[in-house]
RNA sequence: GGGUGAUUAGCUCAGUUGGUUAGAGCGCUACCUUGACAUGGUAGAGGUCAGAGGUUCGAAUCCUCUAUCACCCA
């Protein structure tokens, strides 16, 4: 006999026993393309967003990797070939920051080393600490196939980049430019746009005059809140139908402090309501300013360094911008420039990693031609060819691509792929995949590579590509050929743009075809005040320690049940308790079905072999039986449903709904009865077994949320090896009509229990104390239910049961209620005060007569019964019928307990 | 300024195409530890479904406006 579990649930046990090391090593969870292609198995692909290699596991992670295992896991066990395709990615910035801080506490800086020395010193950093983020997710219990680890940075990987950019540049969608990019003064490199965050902030708007060169006296005043910046000016610019400054246009003025004569220009652009009017133009500091500039021939000036520092020749040099700021307000005013200072809240762009004020920075990079990509990519979206979850993401990914900009690729790191370019001697650049191609090209081997390297983003954007063994050169593999498009990806709405699109363009334009059919928007997980987690707040609670108090079991499943689709999640540790109190009782309800199966069975033999050719269709069952059958068949039903619309909480809510308050409340409690009172071996032995099918069942569609509980109680249900896995057991499915064609009689079973224990509670009747109840039921039909079931009635309830035909007069001094159509008596002699049952009974009159009135001004109505559908309009005359019924009934007993 | 979403019990949220006397968990109250489980059971209290209009025989559900909040993009 497979023994019972422990006595009481320990989840460091249980998930110690079924840890990733064992399934890694038997390779359970491995996919392999030959079961697709050679055999006749479907596939399903899952790319995982490559966490970044130098991160720790956060409650993200495990919202996010938890909702991939339970799509995994599920097609797993729906037959499909389950290939989920882990990796990190290099994170350009962050690593590069973190090995320089490193440095840095020894003096030494990236410059001392050299490119070369430098760039060992992070490979061996990532040795070191890049895989702690894999461990961790190991401890999730997550079902990739981690013989396909990839990092961005492998060999295959990187020569798919290379390969990318040469394709792009040869078709003229690369190109290098002279633009105003994102500049961030502390890590001193470019960022694209959706690196920039934006934040308010609050600012001075400072009011400056310039001197009308022309017209002493005369002055133009200009609003900014970047003064420093006026040393660069160029122009000072207004609406042309501004009438205010109409005649001032083709004027020159006076730039403070520098002196410079600037011309007063028209241009459409300036917003009338703004400030005064009157905009400075600063072309090297505003993109907006340098597409002015453009427009009128202006020059560009530049006063702002790499570093954030000053550069003008007015003597601010090598002060900082917002040092700057200040002196040049207090030189302004003291030159009588200054007309006023107002408080300003704007939003102020700010870099991603280093939370500094990004500075728009002239210079050279290199750009991807975004617009023939995203139309492609829009189409995709917009004709369903890929599906957002939930849908509602689609207008913003619509919005991005219809306003969408060049995508800023280069960077001026050395922790990256670096750019694929040379330059021969007169400048001229070879785009090549190596330099030998490159040399090969240009004719001469004196070419210099360019020294920048690529955006994190331009290796992830073919994630779905290089994880699959893609490198740019070669037909398709059989990976490619079995595995792509992927099916599911499941990520942050965060990186929509970052990544999300633009796999989306990488997939048509390398392979012609989608990366993926779904996309599965995960919620944000914020602290129960509804701020975001942060390192700063100090509000992020530690998985790994949460973890060990709860066990994983409890965190997956507690995280997706409170993890609406499309909306925030408000995550607080002991909201684990629920997690873990599931697992609990889980457990503890095995126990007993095991404990059951022990004594009606005598041998483990006798058991299994019973129960391997076990269906609920073979057996004859019980009211009870029938009914847990039924509602276990409306549950699958359900869950399969809610995973075909993509409603992960509400899988956990199903599942978690039938198991408590179908499973255990009720047919657990039956089954006690049924196996005390029941002398008939064969009818014993069916009910163990039919309790242990619908346990099994719970286990295996509980398993993608809950891996390692269902796995240990799985291999106590029948003699397993430890090789085998629930994971691959088959998914059970409903069976067609099942419950359409059983008998409900268990309800109004349940409904007369529930009713009588109402009665128990309210009356205060001691419990204790045996009390009586009497049926009385005018239907012959429902005398025999309640009779059959008569003695769970009575062990449920605590009291004897005798059952009468309809015409019973009311006992005397009875408690009463009714339950469809039948009533209910608890004779309370000598014990209870009737004033309480009078107020109760009038209390439930008044509810019912209310009822009554509304139902029958609604039948009354010409238009509802004209309108409505016939099926509605009976449904409400049944109604009223048995309101009317039960209405007469609670009366009839406040007769009787009146006189 | 443009867009997206939210507002239902003290708290966190369900409520599937309009047709229930609006549900759950946590918390609260009362009672219950002899054999699965107190990380539990049974019963109970608690809601003008943000506000105002409208459509409809009928609105938590559809439409409009208002208020508050959140996020995204300028």
């Amino acid at each position: 006999m497979s023994s019972n579990l422990e006595k009481t649930y320990n989840h460091h046990d249980v998930e110690g026993r079924w840890n990733s090391a064992h399934w890694e090593s038997l390779g359970t969870f491995d996919a392999e393309s030959s079961r697709v292609i050679e055999g006749d198995k479907a596939s399903y692909t899952v790319l995982m967003p490559p966490p970044n290699v130098t991160g720790s596991l956060t409650l993200g992670h495990v919202l996010n990797h938890t909702l991939q295992d339970i799509f995994i896991r599920y097609q797993r066990m729906s037959g499909r070939e389950a290939l989920w395709l882990p990796g990190t990615d290099h994170a350009g910035i962050a690593t590069q920051t973190v090995v320089e801080k490193k440095l840095r506490k020894d003096g030494v800086s990236r410059y001392d080393l050299g490119r070369k020395e430098f760039l060992e010193h992070v490979w061996k950093w990532r040795d070191e600490y890049g895989g702690l983020i894999l461990k961790q997710l190991r401890t999730l219990g997550i079902s990739c196939d981690w013989r396909r680890n990839l990092f961005t940075m492998d060999e295959g990987a990187s020569s798919a980049v290379r390969h990318a950019f040469v394709s792009l540049y040869r078709d003229g969608l690369i190109y290098r430019g002279k633009r105003i990019i994102n500049w961030c003064p502390v890590s001193q490199t470019a960022l694209s746009d959706e690196e920039v965050i934006m934040k308010p902030r609050k600012d001075k708007l400072v009011f400056v005059r310039y001197a009308l060169a022309k017209r002493p006296g005369e002055y133009i005043t200009i609003a900014t809140v970047r003064p420093e910046t006026i040393l660069a000016d160029v122009a000072i610019a207004v609406n042309p139908e501004d009438p205010r400054y109409r005649d001032l246009v083709g004027e020159l003025a006076v730039v403070p402090i520098a002196g410079r004569h600037i011309p007063v220009i028209a241009d459409e652009y300036v917003d009338i309501d703004f400030g005064t009017g009157a905009l400075k133009i600063t072309p090297a500091h505003d993109p907006n300013d340098f597409e002015v500039a453009g427009r009128h021939n202006l020059p560009v000036l530049s006063v702002v360094g790499r570093d954030g520092k000053m550069i003008d020749e007015f003597g601010y040099a090598g002060l900082d911008r917002f040092e700057a700021r200040e002196r040049i307000t207090e030189d302004l005013e003291s030159r009588g420039n200054l007309v006023k200072v107002e408080e300003y809240e704007h939003n102020v762009g700010y870099s991603e990693r280093a939370d500094v004020v990004v500075e728009p920075y002239l210079s050279e990079q290199w750009f991807v031609t975004m617009k023939p990509l995203a139309e492609k990519a829009l189409e995709v979206v917009n004709d369903g060819q890929i599906r957002f979850h939930p849908s509602h993401w689609i207008s913003t990914y619509r919005h991005w691509m219809e306003n969408i900009r060049d995508w800023c690729i280069s960077r001026q790191l050395w922790w990256g792929h670096r750019i694929p370019a040379w330059y021969d001697q007169e400048g001229k650049i070879w785009v090549a995949e190596s330099y030998e191609d490159a040399c090969h090209l240009a004719g001469t081997d004196k070419l210099v590579q360019d020294e920048d390297v690529l955006d994190t983003w331009f290796s992830s954007w073919l994630w779905p590509l290089t994880t699959l063994g893609w490198t740019g050169k070669d037909e398709d593999n059989k990976d490619i050929q079995a595995f792509y498009p992927t099916d599911t990806l499941v990520t942050g709405p965060d990186i929509i743009f970052f990544w999300v699109a633009r796999m989306i363009m990488a997939g048509l334009y390398f392979k012609g075809d989608v990366p993926f059919r779904d996309v599965y928007f995960t919620s944000i997980i914020r602290d129960m005040k509804g701020r975001k987690l942060s390192k700063s707040l100090g509000n992020s609670p530690d998985p790994l320690k949460v973890i060990d108090a709860y066990g994983t079991d409890a965190l997956r499943f507690t995280i997706v049940y409170i993890a609406p689709l499309g909306q925030d999640v408000l995550f607080g540790e002991e909201k684990c308790e629920f997690g873990r109190n599931f697992a609990t009782k889980i457990w503890n309800a095995a126990r007993l079905v095991f404990m059951q199966r022990e004594k009606v069975f005598g041998s483990s033999d006798a058991f299994s072999d019973l129960y391997q050719g076990f269906t609920p269709e073979s057996a004859s069952l019980s009211d009870a039986q029938q009914w847990i059958t039924g509602r276990y068949q409306e549950m699958l039903g359900s869950y399969h449903k809610a995973f075909a619309q993509f409603r992960m909480n509400d899988i956990t809510r199903i599942v978690y709904d039938f198991f408590r308050g179908d499973y255990c409340d009720w047919y657990l409690e039956t089954l006690k009865i049924e196996l005390d009172g029941e002398r008939d071996e064969t009818k014993n032995r069916h009910a163990v077994c039919l309790a242990v099918y619908l346990l099994e069942g719970i286990l295996k569609v509980l398993h993608p949320v809950m891996p390692f509980i269902t796995e240990e109680i799985w291999h106590h249900i029948l003699e397993r090896d430890s090789s085998e896995s629930i994971a691959h057991a088959a998914m059970p499915q409903a069976v067609e009509g099942w419950s359409d064609d059983m008998p409900k009689h268990f309800s109004s079973v349940q409904k007369i229990i529930s009713e009588t224990r109402s009665l128990r509670a309210v009356f205060g009747v001691p419990h204790d104390m045996k009390a009586s109840l009497v049926v009385s039921a005018p239907e012959e039909s429902a005398r025999r239910i309640v009779t059959a079931n008569a003695h769970i009635v009575t062990r449920m309830t605590d009291c004897s049961v005798t059952i009468e035909d309809g015409d019973l007069p009311r006992p005397p001094h009875s408690a009463s209620s009714v339950v469809d159509g039948n009533e209910l008596f608890m004779p309370l002699e000598g014990l209870i005060s009737f004033e309480k049952e009078i107020a109760r009974l009038e209390k439930e009159a008044d509810n019912i007569s209310s009822y009554v009135t509304r139902m029958e001004k609604k039948l009354s109505n010409k238009g509802f019964v004209d309108n409505a559908p016939d099926e509605v309009i009976e449904g409400e005359r049944s109604k009223l019928a048995d309101a009317k019924s039960n209405l007469g009934k609670v009366q009839a007993s406040l007769e009787v307990l009146c006189n």
